[in-house]
RNA sequence: GGCGGGGUCGCCAAGUGGUAAGGCAGAGCUCUGCAAAAGCUCCAUUCGUCGGUUCGAUUCCGACCCUCGCCUCCA
């Protein structure tokens, strides 16, 4: 079944053709963070869902070429620089960092390509020189270079591809407000902002004088560089779509006289325990704040990842708490069938098809993660079965394993590290043995209690008691 | 005001013009010295409200109620 995706510029889920002749490249753009904070959950469904779109791609087969930039230099960023005392560079290391380190911890595969804004001053200077000389940009008197909106439309391009505007009311716009800057037309946006003073030492030389780069120009700039005039995937939060997308797409074909990308993907936002995220409400999660809560990545990334991601997710602890379980169940699962069939490796087995091929459709499904997950737990299920019935060979285990880890290649939840209990608890469980033997049940169950403080569960199992980490 | 998403079990969340996936939580049973893990069974005659089309609608149409988002630098 061919790949189904939900391009925003037609409004409809249409079947993913790569622009590559033989089939088989894909370039995909995903706008990356600003690094003046810590990222928040919902910054984090984004990036988790444009790993997923990733991860589906080089499941079926593609060569992706995955791009995701760094803004790391944007009005936010330097005030925080200028109150800080200290300089752009120190200030969103930091923060770069830690978004890696995030991204990590959430099973996210790296991009190939990172690049910074600041890396990429030269391509954003060429880019604005081109669309002057095209005629669809101006320089403004303080300096600025500004976009031009309406000349842009008397070229015959469109603007407002990814949302429904009504341009002439927009210019009419009621909201002529504090408009600090020398726009010809209200909806013009910035390209090239001039220094001001408390811009500090975050400056740039350019043909118009000192200034630093407008917002958009960034992604057009560093996505072109990196993938082409034009290429497959472009991916963001929803409400990216307008205006940055949107003015993504006139810089660039505006300069390049070609298309920008073939597909368009937005990612639904998220609520926090039924309510929109916001600080005052204390509803406002980083992945530290998560994690300091004892939850882990792959716990968040399996929440993040079982709704739709075109739909509004409700975000909340207990599902978070639920994820731990569900995930427990699937860690059991698999680690019986590592138990077992340790030492065959199967292709996946007629028996694992069925599951690999429902577990496919579903998110070629324009991404049904909902359904790919109700295949991998009724796969678990029935799995189960079979291993408590004993009807699994050496062989069909490592064949089901074989097809888990094919579906894993998606879900990116990975298993589980089976830790090693360290001696003390060793010597605690032979203890419990012994008195079991002894029928000292009480003697027993004080050990078991013991082990349970100390972070350690044991089971027994028929080939004797087994110890699991908590 | 304009544009666009949603309202499906206690919570989360798929789906379809032909009678409601999955996860979590919950109940009972099997197994166990007791547990745990696992298995089995149960858990929405009902899909915001009211109309309409239809042999049949949760799914299509209309109205209404509620909710979320975008409308110039917020994932």
């Amino acid at each position: 079944m061919a790949l189904r995706f939900h391009n925003t510029l037609t409004r409809s889920v249409q079947d993913f053709v790569p622009l590559d002749p033989a089939g088989k490249k894909v370039g995909l753009y995903c706008c990356g963070p600003t690094v003046y904070d810590f990222a928040h959950i919902g910054n984090w469904r984004t990036f988790v869902f444009a790993d997923l779109v990733r991860r589906t791609l080089e499941f079926s087969g593609y060569d992706v070429r995955h791009v995701m930039n760094i803004t790391d230099v944007e009005d936010k960023i330097i005030k925080r620089v200028r109150e800080a005392k200290t300089t752009l560079r120190d200030f969103t290391g930091q923060y770069e960092t830690a978004f890696f380190d995030d991204l990590k911890a959430l099973g996210c595969r790296l991009p190939h390509v990172t690049p910074r804004a600041t890396e990429h001053i030269p391509e954003m200077l060429d880019l604005i020189a081109k669309l002057l000389e095209r005629g669809v940009a101006y320089k403004a008197a303080d300096g600025s270079v500004y976009f031009s909106i309406e000349k842009y439309r008397g070229c015959g391009c469109t603007y407002g591809q990814l949302v429904k505007l009504n341009y002439d009311e927009m210019r009419a716009g009621r909201r002529v407000t504090s408009d600090e800057y020398d726009k010809e037309s209200l909806a013009d946006f910035a390209l090239w902002k001039a220094r001001v003073l408390e811009d500090g030492e975050v400056f740039w030389a350019s043909p118009w004088g000192e200034g630093r780069p407008g917002w958009h120009i960034e992604c057009s700039a560093m996505s072109m560089k990196a993938l082409g005039r034009t290429f497959d995937l472009h991916l963001g939060g929803e409400d990216l779509a307008f205006p940055h997308h949107e003015d993504e797409i006139a810089q660039s074909e505006g300069a390049t006289g070609q298309p920008f990308v073939k597909y368009w993907m937005h990612g639904a936002h998220l609520m926090v325990e039924g309510k929109k995220m916001s600080k005052s409400l204390g509803n406002f999660f980083t992945l530290r704040d998560l994690l300091a809560k004892g939850y882990s990545g792959r716990e968040v990334r399996y929440l993040l990842l079982t709704a739709h991601y075109r739909e509004t997710f409700n975000f909340t602890l207990e599902g978070l708490t639920g994820a731990k379980t569900a995930l427990a169940r699937i860690d059991e699962c698999v680690g019986k069938l590592r138990e077992l069939g340790a030492q065959g490796s199967s292709p996946p087995g007629s028996a694992s098809s069925d599951f690999l091929a429902r577990f496919s459709n579903a998110l070629s499904d324009d991404l049904n993660i909902s359904a790919a997950w109700a295949a991998v737990f009724d796969w678990v299920r029935d799995t189960n079965k079979r291993l408590a019935d004993t009807a699994l060979t050496a062989a069909d285990a490592a064949s089901a394993l074989a097809a888990w880890e094919k579906v894993d290649s998606v879900l990116g939840i990975g298993s589980k590290a089976e830790a090693e209990a360290p001696g003390e608890i060793q010597a605690l469980a032979e203890e419990r043995t012994a008195a079991k033997k002894a029928k000292d049940f009480k003697r027993a169950d004080a050990i078991r209690e013991e082990l349970k403080a100390k972070g350690w569960a044991i089971e027994d199992t028929p080939k004797g008691p087994k110890l699991k980490k908590v």
